[in-house]
DNA sequence: GCTGCTTTGTGAACGTGTGCACGAATGCCT
DNA sequence: AGGCATTCGTGCACACGTTCACAAAGCAGC
């Protein structure tokens, strides 16, 4: 008769949210403060108080009534249920442009994700060190993976070469996957993919720039090529 | 009794995978194919055939039943749709790692999206050239924005320099921000928004990764702190 | 202990997004 | 010209996500 909780599915919505809350609540936590309402965490998070309470309701109910929840043990739980009791390293593929700023870029390592290694097809990169990390030929991903236990594997590569990469991450035995490439991945079902595609997000701007001048312009004119 | 189309508003998610589409449309068009079956594009894009011709159906019926769409009309038409008939230059503030990858990486002018200018509050850094465009110092900003008409402002600063950052390009005329710090922005409501974060997409992997574990280990004590 | 104030947790209503299923339109073949 | 195969466009039902609104629960002061 424990209060034995079955591990709820979060719904994803709220799982992309989660580490924006995390964030917050850590900052308030190193700012002393202690105890903080769900509308405070909405009005710095950006979002409905309503969606903060149901969002971490989902973890439990860790919230008193009147008061608010406790910063500490929040970050807590949060963490728990993200998985980052642990760090997961992750192995970059693609050592140019890109795989230097992600391996330079200290918000990785510091936020429980170190930089196991990052490799390259191309032999002229290999041996060269970006922050700390000897670039690495790209046949030794494998043995990477293994004696580093990687489960994460980042796509930094040109758009030509990234399915390559995304299979050889994916024989040396990675399960998810972080896509920087403008490429839809084809991959097995059971690996996980997120992409993050820079050309994507300008896009949508400047469809919401060319819509704010749209209501002016309106009736640009529909004609069809001649052609039908 | 003209066609007169008013001008639809486009949901969010199919403003989403638009830019999808058209990259894929691109390279078929490049590839010598001049007809393509929704779903065919489905496939390549990695969705649904429903929902590539639901999504195809907001800019208006330019199908044909029984073939299926002329590539070049097609992609004529979502560049028209996105405001991709002309380029949206954009100014980056944050020469750092990040800053000097975006400047360095060839896919935004290519796409569109030339760097009118970089700009830093270190005037170390001011001066130094990346990839032809000369950093200069963050009071530059309004001038940049005004001579070369800038509408989208990338923020690619640390943490704690974001929001000031943000209210530069807003001070300077700026209506769009593409944001990579890891901080939820305050602005006028007129002003969009995107966000990429680079630790929340790592987080939401290490979610899915501890979830496939989490399924054998299950039970982790829910001991709450004695302190209550 | 009782009253009143605050804030959580959640049911219910609403809005947005997805996917099926099928009629309608078109091209091709005979 | 007619029939058949193909593929679009879309109505409908369902799933997912968001927001409101309010009862339940706790704290503080007396």
């Amino acid at each position: 008769m424990a209060p034995e909780r079955t591990r709820r599915r979060i719904p994803d919505a709220t799982v992309a949210r989660l580490p924006v809350y995390l964030r917050i609540l850590t900052e308030q936590g190193d700012e002393g403060v202690d105890s903080i309402s769900s509308e405070r965490l909405a009005e710095l998070g950006g979002v409905n108080a309503a969606k903060v309470r149901k969002d971490l309701s989902y973890l439990g109910s860790y919230g008193t009534r009147g008061v608010g929840y406790e910063v500490a043990y929040l970050v807590y739980q949060i963490r728990r249920e993200l998985g980052l009791t642990h760090d997961w390293p992750v192995v970059i593929v693609g050592a140019g442009n890109l795989g230097q700023a992600l391996a330079g870029y200290g918000g990785f390592g510091e936020r429980g994700f170190p930089v196991a290694g990052i490799v390259d097809v191309d032999a002229a990169k290999v041996g060269s060190v970006l922050s700390g990390v000897r670039v690495r030929h790209i046949d030794e991903l494998p043995q990477i993976v293994q004696t580093k236990r990687v489960s994460i594997g980042v796509v930094a590569t040109p758009a030509a070469a990234a399915q390559d990469a995304a299979d050889r991450l994916v024989r040396a035995g990675i399960t998810s996957i972080l896509n920087f490439a403008p490429v839809v991945l084809a991959v097995p079902r059971a690996i996980e993919v997120r992409k993050v595609d820079l050309a994507v997000e300008l896009q949508i701007l400047s469809y919401h720039e060319q819509r704010r001048a749209g209501g002016a312009i309106h009736a640009v004119g529909t004609t069809r090529p001649a052609s039908a």
